[in-house]
DNA sequence: AAGGGAAGCAACCGCAGGGGG
DNA sequence: GCCCCCTGCGGTTGCTTCCCT
């Protein structure tokens, strides 16, 4: 007998998700918290397969998840780390918290793995550097790889354990922001420009249902009215929302990986504005380490109230660790992952490229 | 202006591994 | 130790838009 298919097929639907079904879906982990994806579909209704709600879940409503084009700095990391670990991406993605495994993927098959064979071809090719698997890698190498990768999360732990608070903080910012975005980015894409014009416009199509959606959730989650008992505030969230999605009406913002420019940042970029509105206090230290990859300009604070929302929905301990170690990165120049990556035995595979980035 | 190929990204599929009974 | 359930991961597909002719 076989392997119970994880959903039903009939009834089950596929495709892209509407912002209903993301509302219905943000709101249910909201109160239950992620997990236990097998009971989603039926505790909410939703007619999706309990794979398609976690899909959904970990690439794109998850809270810190930063979208838009990726920085020249993570694009090194990822060329680095994909030489290193191959095209695991997951273990790729835990150091760059702010990415899904599934972003990093797209990122190298679409834009580096483009990049690095005009780079092979262009350059002489017997110098070892692969950039890929197909370099072929010995079992002690790989051991050795594993081992440094686990002495790594081990080290970035510890920092991340010997942090700041505002640093752990901030992890957390990141965290929420771009829930917010997301949530926001569902109600608001009346004005804002997505990369995915398709799905703006059936965004936009529910823009009102979803905006009174999320208003109730708002009243109706007994955490978020942690975070939005002030009415007003919802309030004035909601109006620099309209006025910021109206104001970073973009063109496709990706077209370049290396454009960093604020303006080809994706939809979310609107609503980071929104989500410093939504904050008034004060400019943490985090806003510079942010701004350093122009894709936060105008965002990163939140006040920790808010942060408890998804507090419980942050990745693991050991990935947050690696995590506040990685969003570190940006603040200094040099870190330990860097360096690590740097010293490392195959770094002169990747240094050949970095000349040419 | 229209058509076709290329590009980009969200979502799906199938497999593997972990954990509990 | 075995089985089953659930989750995570990586490869792949499909849809939509962009761009060139």
């Amino acid at each position: 007998m076989g392997r119970p298919p994880c959903c039903d097929k009939v009834g089950v639907k596929k495709g892209p998700w509407t912002p209903e079904e993301d509302i219905i879906l943000v709101s249910y982990i909201q109160e239950h918290g992620p997990g236990n994806w097998r009971s989603v579909p039926t505790n909410t209704g939703l007619m999706r397969c309990s794979k398609s709600c976690r899909l959904r879940w970990t690439n794109y409503l998850r809270p810190g998840i930063k979208r838009g084009n990726f920085t020249d700095h993570e694009e090194k990391m990822i060329i680095h780390l994909q030489a290193l670990l191959g095209n695991r991406w997951a273990a790729i993605a835990s150091y760059l918290p702010q990415r899904t495994d599934n972003d990093i993927k797209n990122y190298w098959n679409t834009h580096l793995k483009k990049k690095l064979k005009k780079l092979q071809t262009g350059s002489t090719a017997e110098d070892g550097f692969s950039g890929n698997s197909q370099q072929p890698i010995s079992k002690g190498q790989w051991e050795r790889r594993l081992q440094t990768d686990i002495h790594m999360a081990k080290q970035a732990l510890c920092e991340a354990l010997s942090l700041d608070k505002p640093s752990h903080d901030h992890h957390h910012v990141q965290d929420l922001k771009p829930s917010i975005s997301n949530i926001n980015g569902i109600s608001t894409t009346t004005t804002t420009t997505t990369t995915r014009p398709h799905q703006a416009s059936t965004y936009v199509s529910n823009t009102e249902n979803i905006a009174r959606l999320l208003e109730n959730w708002m009243k109706i989650s007994p955490k978020a009215q942690t975070i939005s008992s002030d009415d007003h505030q919802s309030k004035v969230h909601h109006q620099n929302m309209l006025h910021n999605g109206s104001s970073s009406s973009t063109t496709d913002g990706a077209h370049s990986a290396t454009t960093t420019t604020p303006d080809n940042n994706d939809h979310h970029q609107g609503f980071d504005s929104l989500f410093s509105s939504f904050n008034s206090s004060t400019l943490s230290d985090n806003a510079s380490q942010l701004s350093a990859d122009n894709n936060h300009q105008t965002s990163t604070t939140t006040n920790t109230t808010s942060l408890m929302m998804f507090q419980d929905e942050s990745k693991p301990d050991l990935e947050a660790a690696a995590g506040s170690a990685a969003a570190a990165v940006d603040q200094v120049p040099l870190t330990l992952l860097e360096k690590w990556l740097f010293d490392d035995a195959t770094a002169h595979q990747a240094h050949d490229q970095d000349l040419l980035f």
